[in-house]
DNA sequence: GAGTGGTCTAGACCACATT
DNA sequence: ATGTGGTCTAGACCACTCT
């Protein structure tokens, strides 16, 4: 590989500051946006816009990977790329901590095991987990204090398996009214609203564990 | 290009499962949380690692990249690779790029002026502010909706001044109840718990704004 | 077997910063 | 001039899915 790569493109590039996955990215939420790609259609293989765009594999392979991880495609090996979910909410943050927030609560930091037991996993954890329903999972309940007030409820439903390496996890976060069951555990008195984190952990492609952490808004309050 | 890149890392990768990047991002996290390489210290730099670790540029170049979106790295152009900044003290959500959730909604985004107007300050927000009362903001109402649906309404208070440079921004996320003007206003049919960002800009010491963000949960999810 | 995405290589040119 | 990160190429092999 002695011979120079560069090509025509290359002048396109300093004509247009914005680099080239970034001008495929774009392609791609127009085509996305103007309904020319509908929801949960497939869309072009890799090969088939290297061949259509005269880039390189490795420039749209970045771009879609990209566009992957942002939430609006959906990639499956073997199969093809797909316009993601019809994107029903969605914004992107970057909480990259959240585990540090749920952790570290150390300063005045009590948890009361309100219970922990083995048991069928339920409809509705099953369906968004795509896993079946009854299967045996560990339920635990906690309920963490500062100043001995209760301030965040945990409720996580673990595969009981062996844990190997590199997780994974995904986070969404939302705002609920509170139930009966947080007036209960978090001693509140009237209804309020809650923010409620709902975290997701994956080992490869085997899903983890599912954790809602759920705090009254009139005792919590998050600074960025 | 016709000779064959296998060459004995082909195996290595076939022994496990994991692919290289990611041993990269690992054996760079590993080097971070140990202490060997201290916050804000330089690592070694790209090529550097390509000659240490016998790899493509192009792999070690995708783990450095994707470990500085995920904010353990900050790279400089022309000077180096660096260990980010220490982490956000506990309890604090690390909403790094709110700025663009607000602007980047560039999707399906319609924003809808609701009003726009000089009025004197009110005591609630003055008081939060510590300004006086009444002095003359500019007040603006925007709607900003995704498919011709509402879902988010912005609520900001601009003090009508010369903009210099240095804008420092504090958000603050909590959940809410819906009130009367966000029925109106985001077409909310009946009372809907909110998540409510409070996003205050200054100049120095000097205040510049305070904007309202106010998403019906029903609505609008934040993934992470 | 054909097609797909996932990864990887060994180069290359560029813009930028420092010396 | 040297070194850095940012991008890009033209291939390659692999695991996977579907027919």
């Amino acid at each position: 590989m002695k011979t120079s790569h560069t090509n025509s493109r290359s002048q396109i590039i300093h004509e247009t500051p914005k680099p080239l996955y970034e001008q495929v990215k774009t392609s791609v939420l127009d085509n996305i946006q103007s309904g020319n790609w509908p929801n949960h259609s497939q869309i072009p293989s890799e090969h088939m816009m290297v061949r259509e765009l005269k880039m390189s594999r490795m420039t749209i392979h970045r771009a879609l990977r990209e566009l992957t991880k942002d939430g609006h495609l959906e990639r499956i090996q073997g199969v093809g790329i797909f316009v993601a979910k019809p994107k029903p909410k969605t914004t992107n943050l970057n909480l990259a901590d959240i585990k540090d927030m749920i952790q570290k609560r150390g300063d005045l930091h009590n948890c009361d095991v309100k219970f922990l037991q083995s048991e069928p996993l339920d409809a509705d954890v099953a369906k968004t987990l795509n896993l079946k329903e009854g299967a045996p999972v560990i339920r635990s309940y906690f309920m963490h204090s500062q100043n001995s007030l209760p301030g965040m409820l945990q409720d996580r439903h673990t595969i009981p398996d062996l844990v190997p390496g590199m997780l994974t996890h995904k986070h969404q976060l939302t705002a609920i009214p509170s139930t009966a069951e947080h007036h209960h555990f978090l001693m509140l008195e009237q209804p309020r609203p809650c923010v409620q984190i709902i975290r997701k952990s994956w080992s490869g492609k085997r899903f983890l564990s599912q954790a809602k952490y759920t705090f009254p808004a009139n005792r919590f309050c998050f600074y960025c």
